[in-house]
DNA sequence: AAAGGCTTTCAAAGCGCTTTGAATGACATT
DNA sequence: AATGTCATTCAAAGCGCTTTGAAAGCCTTT
């Protein structure tokens, strides 16, 4: 059943049917209401390809995924963020395309989407320092919303952040007043621009103290429950090892515990840990009780308020860009307590 | 730049210069150049609307995401599963569309993907027992495998499993071997159809060992680290609490590992604990050794299995249904022995 | 020299929708 | 009675591509 075929049942122009049931006020009521009746009745509704077609729009909003970081993808984080996005999407009508870039030559990939006309806009992921996406998205002229921000891209573009720096400085002044002084901070992939801020925050509260960083307890790569692991083991087994552990997600930080567990050692005793907590679905941060103490800052909202912002955007393309920075609670839960005194 | 502005700087027709794009065999083979040279020149790639209107293709690959269980995406297992299933939409050129309903009413989402063309075909997820979607594909004639297999929805669809039934059987009776008789399941969504058939192999294992089944050592829910947390607190304090645990996904055993640990116990001593394990990636089973005794199948291969088998059923849709069963490895870590013997 | 067969190119139709510009009729206004 | 206004409706163009059916040009073959 197509427009035309509807048409003809009811007699009428393929004009009218297709104003009448797009809400144009130039119809008839009771016509309106007859179209309207006819196309329940025979299950109509418009091929999107040919609308899209017509109207320069395709209601589908993208997400590009390098294959080289492919990661992206089966980061739990990622899951969270797009199924907030996701539901913006649906409550409007969109819908959501991944469209996966098989070598990294991202640029391409976005002048693709914006020539083949598949998308209406693209929410950029993973922002590094100095992201070359954003430069190109606004030479597209592809409306885009970045979730997080890219130091040294210029100004005009919209995003949506969390105060990472802010919440790593508090996070490592709460240790400190704890008496910790060495402090580990197991990051993420440090050109990541939200790795960057993290540890600044990290560094600039050690500074405030007169605290030396020490190059040995900083370790940077993809938050996944092994690395939490690996580095902390690695780190217990230091001469000096650190009292306490900043870690950049939940996963990693379920990877912190098990080494700290598994050196006979209590987390929150003789080791404390402060994670940052997305919030996640799957890893909530305990029930009551927080698990770890932790910089809380709900990914799936964030995800939420980016597919806002961008469907705006697209309404509006010449509105000024927004920008949101997100502030993250500090939770107190099991895993820090004061610095372990002597042997 | 589009075809029609391509071929008139050519001063070709664009019937000629769309078909020396597409590979025809009836171009001049230095025409083919030149027009390849020019494409490449104006940066030209074909609009996918058009395209997709006037072939009646539209290279995306759908993925029904019900807004009720939205869990679906937030789930690790599904981005691991997602991102194996994208890598080959990629490699042949498809895109990937999540669709998501808001009401649960899946029958007219899939009738409106059929209908708008926005998708060549879908992979339907999560199955339950009896699943509806199966007939309503069907039905429709919109190409579709399914991840998993639906017990009671005949015969004749696409499908790749992992043989719960056995891999579960299998499990249990391990534990049998190292002496347990107080075996708790701790499961997912008892609807889904993968909790069924594991259950059955857990029942069947006992069965065929003269364990009677204790209901009060059978959990089932969505499969959250906080879930397999809670339900292992509580079985832990029963006045006959269990020696060992089966649980269904790494993230469960993530909290019963938690719960154990809080409750002064040592997981593979006091309390044996096996896993599946879908080797998800930010979720590894440990490095060298396993951290839990699993029973393991790749899911991001699934994906990938899954994905390639459906590009086939689009390639030819009259093709027989190809059903895939892939058997796990049952995998020996550090989280069980044998029984503990008295106090 | 005419007929037939290739190779190569083209004009035009069609995919299913939206939207422009015009037409129709009914009614109110002069 | 002529004009203007308003509410409805319609025919047709256009979105950018693919594909059908025809044509043009060049060789061979008879």
């Amino acid at each position: 059943m197509n427009l035309k075929q509807l048409s003809e049942i009811l007699g009428l122009s393929q004009t009218t049917v297709s104003r009448a049931l797009n809400g144009y006020p130039e119809v008839n009521a009771e016509t309106r209401e007859r179209v309207e009746a006819a196309a329940r009745k025979h299950n109509y509704s418009p091929n999107r390809r040919a609308t899209s077609l017509a109207t320069g729009r395709s209601m589908t909003i993208g997400h590009v995924i390098p294959a080289s970081t492919q990661h992206e993808m089966v980061n739990p984080i990622f899951g969270d963020f797009v199924a907030g996005a996701a539901g913006v999407y649906g409550e409007e009508g969109y819908d959501m395309l991944f469209s996966h870039v098989t070598d990294g030559d991202e640029e391409r990939a976005y002048t693709d989407l914006k020539r083949k006309g598949t998308v209406d806009g693209v929410i950029v992921q993973g922002p590094k320092v100095n992201d070359a996406r954003i430069e190109v998205l606004t030479r597209l002229g592809l409306p885009f919303v970045v979730h997080g921000r890219s130091s040294g891209a210029g100004q005009y573009y919209s995003w949506v952040d969390v105060n990472n720096r802010r919440s790593f400085k508090r996070a490592t002044e709460f240790l400190l007043d704890l008496g910790h002084r060495r402090i580990a901070l197991i990051n993420g992939l440090e050109d990541m621009d939200f790795a960057q801020r993290r540890r600044a925050g990290y560094l600039e509260a050690l500074a405030e103290r007169g605290v030396t960083p020490d190059q040995a307890l900083m370790r940077s790569a993809e938050m996944t429950e092994v690395y939490g692991h690996h580095e902390t083991r690695d780190m217990l087994a230091l001469s000096d090892p650190p009292t306490a552990i900043l870690a950049a997600s939940m996963i990693s930080a379920i990877g912190v515990r098990r080494a700290i567990e598994e050196a006979g050692l209590t987390i929150g005793k003789d080791v404390s840990v402060i994670t940052h907590d997305d919030e996640l679905s799957y890893l909530r941060n305990g029930q009551d009780v927080p698990i770890f103490t932790a910089t809380r800052s709900s990914v799936h909202q964030a995800g939420r308020v980016l597919a806002e912002m961008l469907l705006r955007r697209i309404e509006d393309p010449s509105v000024v860009p927004e920008q949101i920075l997100l502030e993250a609670e500090l939770v107190v839960g099991r895993s820090t307590g004061p610095v372990p005194t002597g042997d």
